[in-house]
DNA sequence: CTTGACCTTCAAGGGGCTTGAAGGTGTAAG
DNA sequence: CTTACACCTTCAAGCCCCTTGAAGGTCAAG
């Protein structure tokens, strides 16, 4: 199967997946005398892996390590159980921080619709994003 | 003021403010004869503006379109009510999007403490994040 | 034989900083 | 006066994860 194939199937672009392999989450493949790239099912399970894991946000250096800890023949389990653990955590901190600026963001756009506009005299930047339309 | 106060002041660090400035959202300040950087008050209204904007979420390429219609005299009102708009699109969706990837982690999360680790045989990654682990 | 879709490599860009190296300046204490 | 020490300067590279572009090679169909 060649790189545009392997893309396609599991829904990465063939630059992204030449990105994996230079950073290390995929091993070099075979290649056709062609010197174009010839990928294995088993390296499409492990592309299709790699993607799954960054829709879940994973980073390239968790699931480095994670395929290291397999190839080595060990069981992954214990760590991927910590990474989902911090994932979890991180991204709920990350949705309670997006939740307070999208107050803060509608409360100025609230105040944006019914203030009027500045004329040039008025040394602030615009009032609408001072602290005085805070309030 | 010299660049340590102002970023005490405002809360942004000094090297932060050098960067500002490199990217022309901040203009080039006075030096003192020993090539020290000194800011005015006016210099400090602004980076507390643009620290401001920040915290909204708000890019430095629309910061410098707000203060650049400021700099000709013109009122950006119109320009921060659009950046508003985009800006709570943006981050409602982002929120969306991490709700859903919350509920899955979690779910994978769940799971994992109830699977058992898999043994070296078994021929994927971690059945943690393998689809099979969804049902 | 040409067209057009695919592949190759290498290099740079993007966002918004952050960090590091290598050195100059200001000031208070000894 | 000297010595600390905190502060300042510039330039360059690093971070994360791709994305885009240039310049060229390969392959199957018409």
């Amino acid at each position: 199967m060649r790189i545009g194939e392997v893309g396609n199937a599991v829904g990465v672009d063939p630059p992204t997946i030449r990105y994996y392999e230079s950073v290390g989450v995929l091993p070099e493949p075979e290649r056709a005398t062609s010197g174009y790239r010839t990928y294995s099912s088993a390296d499409v399970d492990r592309l299709r892996f790699v993607n799954l894991a960054r829709s879940l946000g994973i980073g390239l250096d968790d699931i480095r390590q994670i395929l290291g800890l397999r190839d080595r023949g060990e069981t992954p389990c214990g760590y991927v159980r910590g990474v989902l653990n911090r994932q979890v955590d991180a991204v709920d901190e990350r949705i309670l921080q997006l939740q307070a600026l999208s107050g803060e963001l509608r409360r100025l756009q609230r105040a944006a619709k019914t203030l009027p506009d500045i004329d040039a005299e008025d040394p602030c930047v615009c009032h609408m994003l001072e602290p005085a339309a805070a309030h």
